[in-house]
DNA sequence: TAAAAATACTCCATAGGTATTTTAT
DNA sequence: ATAAAATACCTATGGAGTATTTTTA
């Protein structure tokens, strides 16, 4: 059986009479008797009475009329799903991102940009650190992470820089530094004699290289005190007292109690936010996030440094 | 787009290679390639990831192939119901019968039979007189009617006759007639000072007709005191002593006290059970109705006359 | 008898087959 | 280099067209 008999049954069932409904498929009557009749032989039931003013359907002919119309919704219904699935406008992305992303203005922007435009699409949203981040992506199990290091294994990974902000220093409030003019941007090497706390290198060791290079640039070796699992940890442990950290400026937007943050003078290391995803992904959902991304990164003008 | 391109996209998709699909199809890889391209064409939406080892579905195959095998299992399910509506195993009926009918033996084993045998038919059962019962067939509302005399105007009804059972009297309990041998037969003339319980003309014209015939025959002209509108009420008045009625004889049945039973000499009216249809009523549930009713009519050793 | 469906036939579009090339790793 | 898909081309099945006959109330 093919689509076109039931396409010709319902026709014929509707109009009651064969030479119409021929008419209405633009085509001849006796072949379209034929199908039906052709129909009638597959099944082996009779679905017309023939009548001398044209044709009714029998009983079994109005149960199948019901179910062909039924058959043919569902395929209408079907074609429109692969096809916005196609378009990514249906399906599923899971986004990850380390923990100090969703402080940076432009990741809550373009999730809620994404939330609108593709309404469809089943958004699952996942923190982690970036190394879980990127076994993520490789597993499958994330499509799509922000994270703001580099990669240190990048195979099979595909990472787009997106926007950089400059590193900020987060000292105790009451710490001499933190006295004084607070816009004055500091010199890295007047944090010498610091304990630094950092983030913990094997969750995110990009931010804790780059901090400790920054620091060799400086002349001096960084005396490094506690290890903080997530950046928001980092900021409590100086809030504590326990030491100094290094942060991107966005995390000044948490308003965290016991924490001045000052700028860093000359070659500050520099916070950049990227987009890491499969290379070779070709999930129409996933590449619709990277475009949705894309241009809003284009477009973003940087409110961080407030 | 045809049911061809569903069945090969989910044959392909199984064993994510177009010449393995071809062969389980029995037929050559280029013309299953073709059709293939010619769905992602019509479609507009790449189906099939093309790999040196064979192919893989996209999102959007994926999407496509849930709803196929959704969709050939629609179509398995609707011939399927199809065919058992044209066999008469599936659909509606409703058995209309006037009430003395369910007290013979015969109709309620045949309804049991019935719902036994073609257990997806509905099957909808109205009490009615007999005269609604016919205008019932005419109007669509019954499909068939077990009924027990002839029908006034026939026309597009066919009745099968089915079973014949005497006719009794019914007396009041401790009326003279009842007394005496309760087992010999009482001629229908020895009732000729009696008062008439008669079912209501209206409603069953044959069984009023039947019974004054019989009384002339036998050489008087019944007094007619009472008509009821049911059977049943006809032994409710004969109990209430108000005179003495002539019903098929398996109304004993329903042992009402206070009415006595006399079997009739000689030619006493008969009651026949018979089933009224809509002629050329080619409805298929109907169809096995009447075929299973002949059939148990056949095979009736008829226990009323116990 | 009259309207409509069924049959008989013819034709051609296209599904499917055969041979070969292209592609992707 | 190799396996598999795509392309080119051919064949023939069967869907559709034309003319006519049969059916049914």
């Amino acid at each position: 059986m093919e689509l076109r008999h039931l396409r010709y049954f319902i026709a014929v069932a509707e109009e009651g009479h064969v030479t119409r409904a021929a008419e209405k498929l633009g085509m001849q009557q006796p072949p379209l008797s034929q199908q039906i009749r052709a129909l009638e032989r597959e099944l082996d039931v009779q679905l017309f009475r023939r009548k001398p003013r044209g044709v009714e359907p029998t009983a079994a002919g109005h149960a199948l009329l019901a179910d062909a119309r039924a058959i043919l919704a569902h395929i209408d219904h079907a074609l429109a799903t692969t096809r916005r699935t196609a378009r990514g406008e249906q399906g599923r992305i899971c986004v990850g991102f380390t923990s100090s992303a969703p402080f940076h203005p432009f990741v809550p922007r373009v999730i809620r940009a994404f939330r609108d435009r593709y309404p469809l699409v089943s958004l699952t949203l996942e923190e982690s650190g970036t190394t879980e981040l990127i076994e993520g992506l490789r597993g499958e199990r994330v499509d799509a992470a922000f994270i703001r290091t580099p990669v240190a294994n990048p195979e099979g990974i595909a990472v787009t820089p997106l926007l950089e902000e400059p590193m900020l220093v987060a000292l105790p409030q009451g710490h001499a530094l933190a006295r004084g003019s607070k816009t004055e941007a500091l010199a890295l090497k007047t944090l010498a004699a610091e304990t630094f706390i950092v983030y913990r290198r094997p969750t995110g060791p990009g931010l804790y290289d780059a901090i400790i290079a920054a620091c060799h640039a400086s002349g001096f070796s960084p005396r490094v005190g506690q290890e903080a699992p997530r950046i928001v940890s980092t900021l409590n442990l100086v809030a504590a007292g326990l030491g100094v950290s290094i942060v991107p400026a966005s995390l000044q937007r948490m308003q965290m109690d016991g924490v001045a943050y000052r700028r860093l003078k000359g070659s500050a290391p520099s916070a950049p936010l990227r987009l890491a995803l499969r290379r070779h992904d070709t999930a129409p959902p996933v590449r619709r996030f990277l475009d949705l991304v894309r241009q809003t990164a284009r477009t973003f003008d940087a409110p961080s440094a407030r």
